[in-house]
Order: structure tokens, then sequence, then C-alpha cells
DNA sequence: CTAGCTGCAAAGCGTTTGCACGATG
DNA sequence: CATCGTGCAAACGCTTTGCAGCTAG
């Protein structure tokens, strides 16, 4: 993986430290490969080093989030998502019932963005989105109940 | 104002009982016209009635959430925004840099939803969405900046 | 009368911060 | 060797919960 490499140059040419915590930390979270909690991170870089500390993980991942090598997202459930900056944008459907996860891409989203670029001089930042909603299964159940009751 | 009436009438109907408080709190959003966080509606209320605690709000807006007469919005300042549900559904571009909220209409997200309907069988929730990115101003001060620099 | 709501206090949770030690460049 | 990052612990802010008393229906 020479990905790693490139990483390590990123944040080293932006005039950061290259530890190995961030470097673990930095791994962990690519090959998590989606979406992972700070404590999620947490808890696969300790399975290695255990001395690692949540704080250095709130950390690293404001440093990376200023290098734009990661992505925070809020997925409604309290806690922030963090995920590894993939150059093609991607959004999320998520189920507000069951809480499955499914991916869309981003052509519809671009028109949007589009939209409201031209129409109020806002430049949204469309790169990664999270839309809540029903899922075919659950909707499905839902409409169900409704027909019961 | 009969709309005051009207909501009593949800809650009674729903089972629940209608306290004082819940009036107020109740009163307080409306009045409000606009994103409130529950601390916010704490003090409104708290000017006429200085005993009400921040867990009743909580437990108020839960249960008005439930009844679908308020909704719920993570502005990304880490609290959340509640508002009173009007019957038009409506957007909000925040900016990340100054914090501005606009307002903007549906038919855009509309063409959005029916899109992911239609592919994904999945059944986006778009009543109420929390467009974030770079206001007219922010975004030209940005310009400014990288051309500086 | 009794189910359900309230205020209070305390805990819970994810996240941030102060500090002294240690490691990087 | 100076600076920056770390681990630890404590604080933080928002939100939730347990409990005893009170109140609406």
């Amino acid at each position: 993986m020479s990905c790693e490499q490139d990483t390590a140059g990123v944040i080293r040419r932006a005039g950061h430290k290259l530890t190995p915590q961030r470097m673990m930390i930095l791994t962990a979270l690519r090959h998590a490969g989606g979406h992972v909690t700070a404590s999620d991170l947490l808890g696969r870089v300790q399975r290695d080093y255990p001395y690692v500390d949540i704080s250095t993980v709130y950390r690293t991942l404001h440093t990376l989030k200023q290098l734009r090598l990661v992505t925070e997202t809020d997925m409604g459930t309290g806690d922030t998502a963090y995920e590894w900056a993939r150059s093609e944008r991607h959004h999320h459907l998520i189920c507000t019932a069951c809480g499955a996860v499914e991916e869309i891409n981003h052509e519809h989203l671009d028109r949007l963005g589009g939209d409201i670029e031209r129409e109020y001089g806002f430049r949204p930042v469309l790169d990664h989105f999270a839309i809540f909603g029903l899922c075919r299964d659950c909707s499905r159940a839902e409409d169900q109940e409704e027909s019961d009751s």
C-alpha cells in the first residue's frame, strides 16, 4: 500500500509530525472501509497498541479533517461518523427505523447543488450527504401496519 | 389563536395530559417562529414561569415529536434545533463559516426525493433538510483569501 | 383515585481541554 | 534541542433517567 506513504507525505508537508499513533489511526481508518465512530477507531487501534487514548483519536481526526483526508458526517445517532475521504463523492440513505445504510451516487445531488448555487449564491458542500428516511423493507412494514389498524 | 386549542386537542386525543408546562412550552415554540434549541425554549418559558426544568422541556419535545407537532434538526452545532411543524415543507442552507441560515423551498428536493424513491425504493423524509456549505458572502471571502495567498 | 407528569438531582454520553512527560524532525 | 504530540484525568455541554411528590382527567 503506497497510499499510506502518500498520506504520510501529506501530513508531513502540512507541517505536522508523523507519530506512530497517527499512522495507526490512519491505517485503521483506511482499513475500516466505511463509516467509523471515534470509539470504533479507538477499539481498532487498541487491538495493536492498547495505550492510545480517545483524545488522541479525536485530535488526529481533527487534523486529518483539516487536511481533507477524512470527512465527518452526523448520522443522527448522537455520535459522529468519520470516513476516509475517497475521491468519488457519495451519499447515504439511512433508515431511521432499522438503521440500514445504503449508498447512492452523486448524480442527483449534483443537480441539486447546481440549482442551489445558481439560485441562492450559496455554495453547498454536497460531497457526503446523509438522507434519512425509510428503507424499502421498513416502508413496506409500515404500510402493512397502517392497513392492519 | 385557535391553533393553541387545536394543538391541545391533538395532545389530549393522543391520551396525554394537558399540563400548564406543556402549554407554555408549546406556546413558546410557536412564538419562536423558527429554530430553537431546548435551552432557548427553557429560557423563554422561564420568563413567565421560572420553575420549569430542562428535563420537562426535553420530555415535552419528545412527546410533540411523536405527535409530529415539532420537527427535530441537527444543525451541526452540537445541539439540536426544534421547530414547530409547519405545513409547508422547507429547508435550510447553513453556512459553516458564519452560521447564517437561509431558507429555501422544497421544489428541488422534491425532485431529488422522487428520484431516490424510484431508483432505490428508499422513502426519504425530506420535509426539513439541512444543507451545509458556504453562503454568498463567505464563499466570496474565501475566494479572496485564496487569490491573496 | 390513579396514571401520568413534574422538578430535582445525578448520571450518561460523546467530545474537549489542561497539563506534564515524551518523541519527532 | 525546540516544538509538537501524547496519555491521563478532569471538565464540558447536551441529553437522559430515577425518584418522590403532585395533578389532570
